[in-house]
DNA sequence: CATAACTTGGTCTTTTTCGCCAAAATAAAG
DNA sequence: CTTTATTTTGGCGAAAAAGACCAAGTTATG
């Protein structure tokens, strides 16, 4: 393949930088490179290839779901009987449009879809719901799962390199 | 209820501080000032202020998961057929272990588990599956949803009101 | 020798602290 | 019940401290 491969490999230091931006993402660059042991400048450098390169996409705060009064998260799986090529372009753009779902994809199988969405209660949900079976020509059958109880939820992804024929 | 309301209700102001941190998480108290018509100290009061009654709980950057290698996008359901509750401890101490189940939620329904997972390839795959069938005793049955398009992934909460009574 | 990466030092910007001001709310006095 | 203090709340601007950024020169490394 005629990969152009610009984005040079990323080394010991560039994983820490991303390790620490991940968890503390408004650190001072100062501190930021006295703890992977570089002077500012270079430090900073590498950061801005790094969202140069599309290694960082964002920066972003987050927000704890309660303090905005939503109180309910869930997943929906949602099964379409049969696909035209439109009705998926339907969905994707009501999807977008949509701010309380936060993520949907398109899982293998019988070409469902999966919605993760943080709602305010029950009456949202059943309007969420109402909404998506409109929008969707085609709806085989959809379930919900309502979280009760939120084991664990990470950002951060982990950067060791684990056996990667480094 | 005897609620000590310590936490203050959010303004416009502070609503848009939120919307405006959620998408730039690296933005200068100056810039933010500016963007939502305060000058930088009350701004940053208030930053600090929404950090401190836990409404802004952290700061993170986004790392594309291609580029370290995350191929793979997966979600896992797993039922128990019984629940000892020593069981679900142990579980959820494994869960934590792990750095690439990136989410564990604990659904209504028949007592499952819905994790979401992001793997370098199949193989890596495999052995999750066999580490959770593994730790936990009384694994029902799981089901896997390979994700094949991420049509959204969204990190912000939407911050406006949407008739609450205000 | 040349390139890449780091260091140092200086300048400009941002952050952070501090004292002050205005408006609103609360309390006291007439 | 109205008027006058007093506290509280939220905001402003100036100045010191810290950090970001730039322009050299310096050290590794192939």
């Amino acid at each position: 393949m005629a990969n152009i491969q610009k984005t040079r490999k990323l080394d010991r230091i560039d994983r820490n930088i991303l390790t620490i931006l991940q968890n503390e993402g408004r650190i001072s660059y100062t501190e930021l490179a006295d703890r992977v042991g570089l002077s500012t400048t270079p430090c900073m450098e590498r950061v801005k290839r790094l969202e140069r390169d599309g290694v960082i996409t964002g920066y972003h705060a987050k927000v704890n779901p309660e303090m905005l009064d939503f109180n309910l998260l869930v997943f929906v799986e949602i099964a379409l009987s049969y696909q035209s090529p439109d009705a998926f372009e339907k969905f994707n753009k009501a999807v977008d449009k949509l701010p309380y779902i936060l993520e949907c994809h398109l899982v293998s199988g019988d070409a469902d879809y999966l919605l993760k969405a943080r709602l305010h209660d029950m009456s949202q949900y059943r309007e969420l719901l109402g909404q998506m079976l409109l929008t969707l020509p085609g709806v085989k059958n959809s379930k919900s799962y309502i979280v009760m109880e939120e084991v664990k939820e990470q950002s951060e992804l982990p950067t060791d390199i684990s056996a990667k024929g480094e």
